[in-house]
DNA sequence: TACGTCCTTAAACGCTCGTTCAAATCCATG
DNA sequence: CATGGATTTGAACGAGCGTTTAAGGACGTA
C-alpha cells in the first residue's frame, strides 16, 4: 500500500540529514566535520546514517546537487522571463542572496567539492558551469544590446559570483543587515556597476 | 658567531614549509591536508617538520600571518599614497589580485581560519578588521568627496573582497587570463562601478 | 681526532573517525 | 496476537593521522 505519512518519510528524513550535514560541512569542513556530529545533530547514532546514505561522500555530493538544482530552477526561472537583462540580473543576485542565506544556511558553493572523488566532482561541475553560463549568456546580452558597458563576461561574471558565494563567510544572522538588505545593496553595486552611465 | 648561509638557514627552511603547507592546505583544506602530505612534498619526513613548528595549527596560523601581513604593508603603502580614493582603489585591487596570484599562489583568506583555536583565530581575525577597515576608509572618503555613488561602505567592501578572495577557486595557471588581465578588469568593475555617472 | 650543536630520521603511540554488521526495536498489516 | 519488513542501535574494526621520542648523522670548531 501507500505508505503513510506519518512523523517523517524515509525522504524526509534524507533532507533532515542533508541540513544538518550540510550546517557541519560549512562550520568545519567536510574532512572537519565527522560523520557522528551530523548524526547526534539530529538525535541518531551515526550508524544510522548508512541506512539512508552509502557514505559520508555521498552526503556531500548530495547537498551540493540539492543546492545545484535550486540555482538551476532559479536559472531557468530567469531565462523564461522577457525581461531587460538589467533586471533579469538583478533578480538573479536578489533571489541568490536570499536563496543562500534563507534557504540553504550559507551552504551553497562553499562546501568544498573538491573533496568528491573525480566522478562526482565531475558531476558537480557539469550543473555549475550551466549556472555560469547562464549568468555569462544575460551580461553577454547586456553588451551587446549596448546597455552594459564592454567587458569581458567570464571575468564580470567571475566577480559577481565570488561576491555573492563568499557572503556566507561574514554573514552574521544576528547581525545588523537582513538578507533583504544585503540583497538589494549587492545587486545595486554588481549590477548598476555594469550600466553604461 | 653568525650563522652562515649554507644551502638554507633555518628561516628559509620556515619559508619552504609554509609554502608546502599552503598548497597542501588550499589544495585539501585543513583537515584534508595532512602533515605527511606537506613534509613529503620537500623530501623530508614529518617528524621533522615538528623541529621548526610546534604542531600543525601553528603552520595554518603562520600562512595566515604570512599573507596578512603582506596584505597590510599593501595597505599602508596605499593610505601613505596621495591620490584620489578611486586611484587608490584600483591601486589596491591591482595588487590584491597580483599579491594572490603570483605570490601567495591562491593562498591568501582562503585557508580556513576558522580551523584555527580561539586564540590564534582571534589573532588573524585582528589583523583582517584591520585591512577591511582600510578598505572600508577609503570607500567612504569617495562617498564623502561625492566621486562614489551612495551606499553601505561595508557591503560594498565585503562584495570586492569576496570577488577577489574567490579567484583562486577559478583562476587556472594554463588559462587564458593572466593575472595582470583579471586585476585590470576586477578593478574596471569593482572600482569603476563605483563611480558616479 | 673529539666535541657539541644543529638538524634529521624512523618507529611507535594514542586517538579519532568512517564504515560494517548482527542483533534489537518499531510498527502497519493480516 | 503474530508476522515481516523497515528502521535503529551499539559495539567493534581497521586505517590514517598528529605528535613524541630516542637515537643517529652532519659539520664547524677546538
Amino acid at each position: 500500500m501507500a505508505p503513510m505519512a506519518k512523523s517523517a518519510t524515509a525522504s524526509e528524513r534524507r533532507t533532515e540529514i542533508l541540513k544538518s550535514a550540510a550546517a557541519a560541512f560549512r562550520r568545519r569542513g567536510y574532512h572537519g566535520a565527522s560523520v557522528d556530529e551530523i548524526a547526534s545533530a539530529l538525535e541518531m547514532t551515526k550508524g544510522n546514517l548508512y541506512y539512508y546514505f552509502k557514505n559520508k561522500e555521498e552526503i556531500l555530493f548530495a547537498c551540493h546537487e540539492y543546492s545545484l538544482d535550486m540555482l538551476l530552477a532559479l536559472m531557468a526561472e530567469v531565462q523564461a522571463d522577457t525581461a531587460s537583462p538589467e533586471a533579469k540580473l538583478r533578480k538573479l543576485v536578489l533571489a541568490f542572496v536570499h536563496l543562500i542565506l534563507d534557504e540553504l544556511h550559507g551552504t551553497a558553493l562553499t562546501l568544498d567539492p573538491e573533496a568528491l572523488s573525480p566522478v562526482l566532482f565531475k558531476r558537480v561541475i557539469v550543473k555549475r558551469d550551466q549556472f555560469d553560463q547562464g549568468v555569462r549568456a544575460i551580461i553577454q546580452l547586456g553588451i551587446d544590446e549596448g546597455s552594459f558597458k564592454a567587458g569581458d563576461p567570464k571575468l564580470i561574471e567571475f566577480a559577481m559570483m565570488g561576491a555573492v558565494n563568499w557572503i556566507p563567510k561574514w554573514f552574521d544572522p544576528e547581525g545588523p543587515a537582513t538578507s533583504n538588505q544585503i540583497g538589494d545593496a549587492f545587486a545595486d553595486y554588481l549590477v548598476g556597476g555594469l550600466l553604461k552611465p
